[in-house]
DNA sequence: CATGGGATTGACT
DNA sequence: GTCAATCCCATGC
């Protein structure tokens, strides 16, 4: 298959795999929403079996959507005031999901501006509350499907290299911080904590 | 039924 | 660097 095949299957691949490697695999593809879409250039991975994850503690009201198909998406409130955007992998009843922490505006920056209230293109998706409210994201989307719509999860755009990634510890949880699940597009200025130069090396 | 804690962000010192 | 906003939900009494 050449390689301009096989990035259009990229994302429908990604949905395949264990989540780990689905996160990893997810950088570069595209997420949008009506006329605003972007490049993923942030993720993270989150497991059943291991205790930041919400499906740790099993199917509850909140989440069992992370136990739904692969490809469906999984939204909740954080901090009582963010939606959270999730892309649910692995098979039917294994508790995984993708969150997507940052984007790299690609088409509708006009109205990611006026839904942020922000002008810079660096502030409007780099973290994961930022970008639901830059795409019009909410909780009434929660448990949709990414390949039907509203909220679509697409290959990566035509003719743009695929960035070089690099792994570090996920942001923002207390428990089991050592695990090296958040994947971020090298050197991208669109992160939601870009990465420090002298770790950028290797 | 009361309580505590977030997979965050933006404003401020 | 610190801190408040804000609310759903999981947990425990």
């Amino acid at each position: 298959m050449s390689a301009a095949a096989s990035d259009r299957q990229r994302h429908l691949r990604a949905l395949q795999l264990p989540v780990v490697a689905a996160a990893e695999q997810l950088v570069g593809c595209t997420i949008s929403h009506g006329r605003a879409s972007g490049v993923i250039v942030e993720t993270e991975a989150y497991h059943e079996s291991e205790p930041a994850c919400h499906a740790f503690v099993g199917r509850t009201a909140r989440t069992w959507p992370l136990f739904a198909a692969p490809g469906i998406a999984y939204v909740y409130r954080s901090y009582g005031i963010h939606a959270l955007l999730n892309v649910v992998a692995e098979p039917a009843d294994v508790g995984a999901a993708v969150l997507i922490r940052a984007l790299e505006p690609l088409t509708g920056e006009d109205l990611m501006r006026a839904r942020r209230g922000r002008d810079r293109t660096t502030d409007l998706c780099s973290g994961p509350g930022k970008l639901t409210q830059a795409l019009g994201i909410g909780l009434q989307l929660n448990a949709t499907s990414l390949l039907d719509g509203p909220i679509r999860l697409g290959p990566p755009p035509a003719g743009r290299p695929l960035p070089r990634i690099v792994a570090g510890g996920r942001i923002g949880i207390t428990r089991a911080v050592e695990l090296p699940w958040r994947f971020c597009a090298a050197g991208s200025r669109h992160v939601s904590r870009p990465w420090p130069p002298n770790l950028l090396a290797a």
